[in-house]
DNA sequence: AGTAGTTACTGTAACGTTACAGTTCCGCAC
DNA sequence: GTGCGGAACTGTAACGTTACAGTAACTACT
């Protein structure tokens, strides 16, 4: 993210019209050119650099990069005397600089899809990342990836070229090849959902197996006892926790059930609608419905009422939801939330601790509502001081 | 947006394990360096630069980086071959060098409020903007701004670091202060939403004022008369265009209504709930309810509902909607659509076509669904080629 | 034959930063 | 009083790119 504005930017003099009033006599040839150049400065409205504080503290630019960065062998006198002028003119470090210089972009990317919207979904981990990033040097950039090129394209990207220090993506697979091949490129991610290929990475996953466990105790609560689920596309690793859930509850209830197997929340509204209708109007039709995504409820919704049915009378619902939606808009409707702007603030914080190298079987987080996030701790990133995030 | 991942990128190879076969005899000393070091260029895997095309081609580094973007002093064949071995090698520009270097950034910034919400909102339009992306070398940041800090901060903080090319963002205002700033500071922007301060800046804008004025109409057709405007809040540009339209419509048709002053769209949804609730009860009851946003639509129904009334029987609603959603899960609701999707394309494009010097008269655009709006051209980016996007 | 112009290249420097290898100075031990 | 070690600084080079000022070779015109 763009790190927020941040405090000390307060002063946004710059060192403009400097003229060349105190030229260091010691050591002469390169410290003059500097000098000039430094004072010089585009009498215009350049921002200032090192060279800028260099000769206004009449130190080499060297030290002042120390001094910044709270370097042991910089005195202290020194780094107060260098820190001062830098808050007054307001210095802000160059990032194309550092990036050159470092290779470090200070950079996330969020991966997401150009086609999948599920509802607001990625707004809500965009402003997760964010939380956490504000606090950061680090910016967020988005990096969308099409059908015809395929996700491991958008990653094979950043990593070629190096444009950002860690990824977050999601839509994992039980044997994902994106987490294949970041983890031997060395490339820092964390993923939201899981995998199942013996891979340790930094994840945040949603307890979905719990959620579908607790969905069918509610339905069965309610009497329901032929239960429709409507499961995530089975390529997705959380298609088998949703599965393994759903079943438990069957069992634990001695209640039936069956998968759509026609039918997944990747479905347009619109079939979702068509397909619920027909199944409703046919045999042996479901009185409760598992919709394992919000926006696939919405399809379901209207599947009912268009097989002229209520929601509620004839068939219940229980329903994922990332935002309060269902709940308010459909009271008849049970919901379970997915706070998925959390999910971005654990990932977010996944990836910086990541690349600040700790293990990532300290990394992986798996939340259900109420039975709270196994919350990550905050990250400290001690290689970049937050004073000297531009 | 992170530009996709392009074609070119085809061979993946790199120059690694090149040793020094053929060195130049002619020119001596730095050439012989760089040669050295473009080919002991780590003999692990990294990344090709122009240097490594120079010692493969036998060129000069600069030859090479002017042959790379057509320049008209490079002939033809050496254009040609040197574009072969950068394809071969997979050479992708290094974005740190080219910002250091040229001050350009090739990012484009999409300021948001970490607190503002509305329903995926700022999903389709960050889906929007990359769609145009996608096709250039810029990438999409997406800069958040929290409540105390204000919506300004964000965007001096990009001026002042320069870390984009261009800016976008929402929430405008009448006399809105960041398009003062941004415009004093000399960096591109566009505007979701006018302005109305002799300003000329490039903007695009859902015509609101249609919206209410076709809102009106359609609650009247259904014999409502006595309206309420659920509006944005006042201190956003397009609560007048909203309000005007409403008016207007309210004079054709002779006809009642009023704007609810302690409620507007920006409050949260169980606020509006129960205002819409207490409403109902009260005397001089409104029969036909507009919202000028979707998610308020979901608020306005829980009320309705809580006041014992039904949608479509006491009470009309008629909404704006920037995902198909109050239309499939409340089929009595009214609904016109805003296609924020479509306006982050056109912010897009505007920001582009502004960095390329385009006038901003021409970088304006208003939408309304069945009056399809003033497309811009697609952005014709002379100055960054398309083939060397990194 | 000499100059001017053109074509197609080359070389250098600079953008702002940091890694690394000095250098200077001082105090202290022998 | 020479040597040593450490503290506190300096100088140089390099990351990859491009602007700009050459330069060499060749053609064309007087």
């Amino acid at each position: 993210m763009a790190n927020s504005p941040n405090k000390e930017s307060t002063g946004s003099r710059t060192a403009s019209s400097l003229k060349v009033i105190n030229d260091k006599p010691g050591n002469a040839t390169a410290k003059t050119k500097a000098a000039q150049s430094a004072a010089g400065n585009n009498d215009t409205e350049a921002r200032p650099t090192l060279k800028t504080i260099a000769y206004m503290t009449n130190l080499a630019v060297t030290t002042v990069s120390r001094a910044l960065k709270d370097a042991p062998d910089i005195s202290a006198p020194t780094k107060a005397r260098v820190r001062l002028v830098a808050d007054q003119i307001g210095y802000r470090p160059n990032r194309a600089g550092i990036r050159l210089r470092t290779g470090r972009t200070q950079v996330i990317s969020l991966v997401i899809s150009l086609e999948e919207e599920v509802m607001g979904i990625t707004s809500q981990m965009v402003l997760g990342i964010s939380d956490v990033l504000s606090d950061t040097p680090y910016h967020l950039i988005v990096t969308p990836y099409s059908q015809q090129q395929g996700p491991l394209e958008a990653i094979r990207y950043i990593c070629e070229t190096r444009s950002a220090d860690g990824v977050i993506f999601s839509s994992t697979e039980p044997d994902d090849e994106r987490v294949r091949y970041a983890t031997a490129h060395g490339m820092p991610f964390a993923t939201h959902g899981r995998t199942d290929m013996g891979i340790q990475h930094p994840y945040h996953d949603f307890d979905n197996t719990k959620f579908t466990l607790e969905a069918v105790s509610r339905l069965a609560a309610k009497q329901r006892r032929n239960l429709l689920l409507l499961s995530p596309p089975a390529s997705l690793n959380y298609y088998r926790h949703c599965i393994a859930g759903f079943n438990q509850g069957l069992r634990e209830h001695g209640i039936n059930g069956h998968i759509s197997s026609t039918l997944d929340t990747s479905a347009k509204l619109d079939e979702i609608e068509a397909m619920i209708k027909d199944l409703l109007s046919g045999p042996d039709r479901p009185d409760g419905i598992i919709c394992t995504s919000g926006s696939s409820a919405i399809g379901v919704i209207a599947g009912i009422e268009q097989a002229g049915l209520t929601v509620g009378k004839e068939v219940d619902i229980v329903s994922k939801q990332s935002i309060s939606l269902l709940s308010k808009i459909r009271k008849e409707v049970g919901t379970i939330n997915e706070d998925v702007r959390n999910a971005g603030r654990q990932l977010a914080t996944a990836v910086l601790r990541s690349i600040d190298g700790e293990a990532p079987e300290n990394l992986q987080s798996v939340e259900y509502p109420d039975m709270p996030s196994t919350d990550l701790p905050s990250p400290d990133l001690p290689s970049h001081d937050p004073q000297s995030k531009d």
